[in-house]
DNA sequence: CTCTGTTACATTGTACACAACATAATGCCC
DNA sequence: GGGCATTATGTTGTGTACAATGTAACAGAG
């Protein structure tokens, strides 16, 4: 008897937080190998291109907030995958960088990528990029929202 | 000096987590009006649609875990948004129903799919629904995959 | 009727996610 | 150089998520 509009199965948003917790579960078996999370394994592709990073860089760069980060960093700081000082110039800087388990993780990482790509698409190629295109364009139009 | 593969911009994984999550924020201001959470919207929205539901055929329908639900619905409780009873023909069953006060949310969430709506497209209805079919078709891959 | 496996749900433990608040270092205005 | 807003990070509290485990109720085999 409800609003036809207000159906679970019409929510575009229901598809979206369903794609995303079966993403999650996909990368789980994979990353378990590497004994990180996926918020980590994003961290660890972060510090893999730029070597190094700020508290406050990695917060932007992946969108998230000190809230999450601070003890995310600090438990991949016991399992040795990063290491922390601050910054001589400014104390109140937090450098996080790779120790060398953390960079010996990127060969393992190698095969993720594509791996998850046929996980996604099968063999079709085409699908990745409209899946890429549209997800950018509706990403734009919900940050421009948010913005005003 | 990464792997060009392991980049983080390329990574379609992360669009769908970073999406994921600015829809969350987008639908909070207007969630809270109601004083609920995503997830407890999205198990409202299933028992405007049926009136009532178990617990397990919640979890199946939002794709969600009893770890998850049963503790969301106990808060719910709480809230006085739906009532829980222990069927007579077979005990270990819990059945979910909406108070009146669950059920009077509807009306107030009514506007919701819609402000959602411009809030992801702008004014492009096209996009809506190529994001929607892109979405249902990778998740079947995703499910298809998992399957094996 | 009893033993045993299964089912439905709840609980525990770990890890996000974010709002709100706390803290310490910095920069700047005078 | 003292006061003060700002900045960078950390902490607390609430609410998901899910694996693993617990528990009571049910369902059949013998």
């Amino acid at each position: 008897m409800a609003y036809e509009e207000l159906k679970l199965e019409h929510q575009l948003c229901f598809k979206i937080y369903a794609l995303h917790r079966e993403l999650m579960a996909a990368y789980r078996p994979l990353l378990d190998e590497l004994g990180v999370t996926y918020p980590q394994y994003i961290t660890l592709l972060y510090l893999w291109e730029y070597e190094e990073a700020t508290v406050g860089q990695l917060c932007n760069a992946l969108g998230l907030d000190t809230g999450t980060v601070s003890p995310l960093l600090k438990r991949m700081e016991v399992n040795g995958l990063v290491a922390k000082r601050r910054l001589v110039s400014d104390e109140r800087t937090v450098m996080v960088s790779l120790t060398e388990r953390g960079k010996a993780l990127e060969e393992e990482a190698r095969s993720i990528p594509s791996h998850m790509a046929s996980c996604l698409f099968g063999d079709d190629e085409t699908g990745a990029r409209s899946l890429a295109s549209v997800l950018d364009q509706t990403i734009r139009q919900l940050v421009e929202t948010r913005k005003q």
